[in-house]
Order: structure tokens, then C-alpha cells, then sequence
DNA sequence: CGCCGGGGCGACCGATCGTGCTATTTTGAA
DNA sequence: TTCAAAATAGCACGATCGGTCGCCCCGGCG
């Protein structure tokens, strides 16, 4: 049996993840989320015992709809380059669908990179994961043998995040339509000096 | 004889640009900017119509910071790939040094692309220009015959963005002492692919 | 029936926000 | 030296911030 609070605390934090999508974490308002949410300011904060906990919960909410939306579909894709290709197309597909997840990170990155506590400390291990799980993807590429052998996943890595911020960036910022075609462009161009 | 106003006005844009390079330009806040200039709140607010004319005013600072830092004197290199590298060194260096000017635009387009203003409408226009100076610098190496003449400047001035943000995102987020490598890497691979 | 506990509300706290208004000090030219 | 103008301080305002408190409402259990 799921119990009322329970079900509160997830509509709260769906809600939550949604506007710090568009306001950043330390933008994220009790009293703002809790209008949102139908509630008192009071009856929201006793789901959680501070703000930063609010943040911590809604960050690690983010990080399931990311995993879920991108890395567990990709994951059942076959090893090697389809499953890179599956990551970059559900990424992508994120950023266009202006749904949060991926941009709820780059955001609260760029905000918190500067602002040490405890949630830049679970942002750093967030990040550090997506880097390894997607330098992780690229290595089965290079014992399936689809890509050189000599290739360097973490760079592979780095340089994928480079093109997604920049699409998101473009994307979002300055509303660039061209901006998902020079992605894959961007894209296309990684996998080409990587292939065996 | 410049009068004793506009000194305490470049001084407060100068701890300005450096406060908002920590805190956003949200998180820029009145009081805690007097305070740092030794002044008190009302004092500095002299200066300014509002805060919203203060986001701008640092905004320009930067840019003009930016333009100073790296693009004039790049320009003052030789055409094509000489005056690209240029423009990467001082940028990555931007970077390196953890100053101002660069970063900030990084930051306050992350923080307003969902939050529409005169200074998110700012940001655009910036963002467009120093896009379109890229492209333009670029260009110079194309009709050098440096480059390849099907090259797509465009192309490269996101190419290149996406580098530099992952640049800062690992440098500053992550403290990756690799970051400058690997942009250094991905850099090299851009021109590689645009060489004529 | 009474009781009990989870879930939520409303009022309230001290602090700080942006922003005006009015003094007061400082400055630079006459 | 004098004096207007420029620069800054003091103060107060309404709003909002994160956070705390006591109270109420309602469903289940004895």
C-alpha cells in the first residue's frame, strides 16, 4: 500500500524537476513549488527537512528520468556503435522535447560549479558517473572491434558532451533551429575518426 | 578629468563581473555587492536605475572584458589558422586563469535561456555576435586557401563552442586537471578536419 | 465511542530582497 | 573660500526568503 504522503512527495517532486528546469536549483522556491503543487508552503516543507534536502531529492529524481529515458533503453541496444548511436538519439530527443533530465544537470552544473556544498558534491558524483557510463558504452565498441583500438574512451566522452552542450545551448538559448542538424553533424564527425 | 563617480561605477562593475562569475547574475545581489565595494546599499544603487540596468552594465563589462582578452588581440594575428589558434589559446587561458568575462557568459546563459528579460535578450545578441565573429575568422581562412573551401563556418563556430564549454564544464565542475588536454585534443581534431 | 497519528494548514519569525526618499558629506570649479 | 552639484549615507517600505510552531482534520483501531 502506498501511502498519501508518498504519493504527495512524488507529484512534489515531479513538479519540482520541472521548474528548476527553468530556474535553476537555487531558484527552486518552497513557496513557488508548493503553489505549484496545490499546497502550503508548511505542508510541503514537512516532506522534507530542509532545502538542500529538497534539492538532493530533486536532483536524484532527475538522475532516474535520465537513466531511465536514456541509459537503460540504450543499454538494451546491441554493443558497439548502435548503442552510442541509442544514447545520442534519446539525448538528443530530451533536449527537443524540452523535457528535464539532461538539462536539469547541465543547469545546475553551470550554477553550482562555484557554490561548494553538498549538492555541487552530489552533482561532481553524478557527473563523474554519466562520464564513466558513457566511456564505459564506448569501450564495448572497441572489443566488439566497430572502433579503433587506439581510440580514448574518456576523450570520447568529453567530446560528446562538448556537442551536447552545444546543441542544448544553441537549442535553448538562442532557440537555433539548425542547432539538432549540426549536432548530428558534430556526431557523425566523432564516430567517423573513431571507426576501425 | 574623469569624475570620482564613474571610478566607483568601473569599480563596482569589476566586483560585479567577479561576484557574478560565482553567483550567477540572478544570484547578484545589491546589498552583498555594497558591501564588497565598501559602500552602502543605497550608495551603489545611485548608479543604477535599477537592477536590471545593473545585470546589463556588468554584462557589457564582460563582454568588453571578453573582446579585450581575446578577440582584439587575435585579431591582430595573421589571417586563418594562426588567428583560430589564437582565438582558442586566449579563450582556453580565459579558462585556465578562472577570470571573468568568458565564463560569465557561460553561466548567465545557462541560468536566463528559460527566463525571458531585456538581459536574457542581451545575452542572445552577444552570444549571435561573438557566434558570427567565429565564423567570420573562419572564413578569412577559407578565402586564405588554409582551409577547405566546402567547409561549413558555421559548423565550426559550434564545434568549437562545444569544445570550449566542455572545456569549463570539466574544469570547473569536475576539476579535471585533463580538461585542457583533451580540449587541446579535440581542437586539433576540429582543424585536422577542416584543413584544405 | 474515544483515541491516535500522519498529513496538511495558517500564522509567524528574523533576515534579506529591490527600491524609493531625504539628509549629509564630498568634490571641483569659480 | 565659497557654493552648487555630485556622490554617498540613513532610513523605511512592502515583499519574499527559509524555517518553526501549534492546531486541525480525518481514517483506522481498540
Amino acid at each position: 500500500m502506498v501511502s498519501k504522503g508518498a504519493v504527495t512527495k512524488q507529484a512534489i517532486l515531479r513538479e519540482g524537476v520541472e521548474t528548476a528546469y527553468r530556474v535553476g536549483l537555487g531558484g527552486l522556491t518552497i513557496g513557488v513549488l508548493a503553489t505549484a503543487c496545490g499546497l502550503s508552503k508548511s505542508g510541503l516543507y514537512a516532506h522534507f527537512s530542509s532545502k538542500t534536502a529538497l534539492q538532493l531529492a530533486v536532483l536524484d529524481r532527475a538522475r532516474a528520468d535520465y537513466a531511465e529515458t536514456v541509459l537503460i533503453p540504450a543499454l538494451a541496444t546491441p554493443r558497439g556503435e548502435p548503442r552510442v548511436r541509442a544514447v545520442f538519439e534519446r539525448w538528443i530527443r530530451l533536449g527537443l522535447e524540452r523535457q528535464a533530465g539532461g538539462c536539469l544537470f547541465v543547469k545546475a552544473s553551470v550554477e553550482l560549479d562555484e557554490q561548494p556544498g553538498p549538492v555541487r558534491d552530489q552533482l561532481v558524483r553524478d557527473h563523474r558517473d554519466l562520464d564513466e557510463a558513457i566511456a564505459q558504452i564506448f569501450r564495448t565498441g572497441i572489443s566488439e572491434g566497430q572502433f579503433r583500438s587506439d581510440a580514448d574512451p574518456d576523450q570520447f566522452a568529453v567530446d560528446l558532451m562538448g556537442t551536447m552542450l552545444a546543441f542544448y545551448h544553441y537549442h535553448r538559448l538562442l532557440d537555433d533551429g539548425a542547432a539538432e542538424a549540426r549536432a548530428r553533424r558534430s556526431f557523425e564527425h566523432l564516430l567517423d575518426a573513431v571507426r576501425a
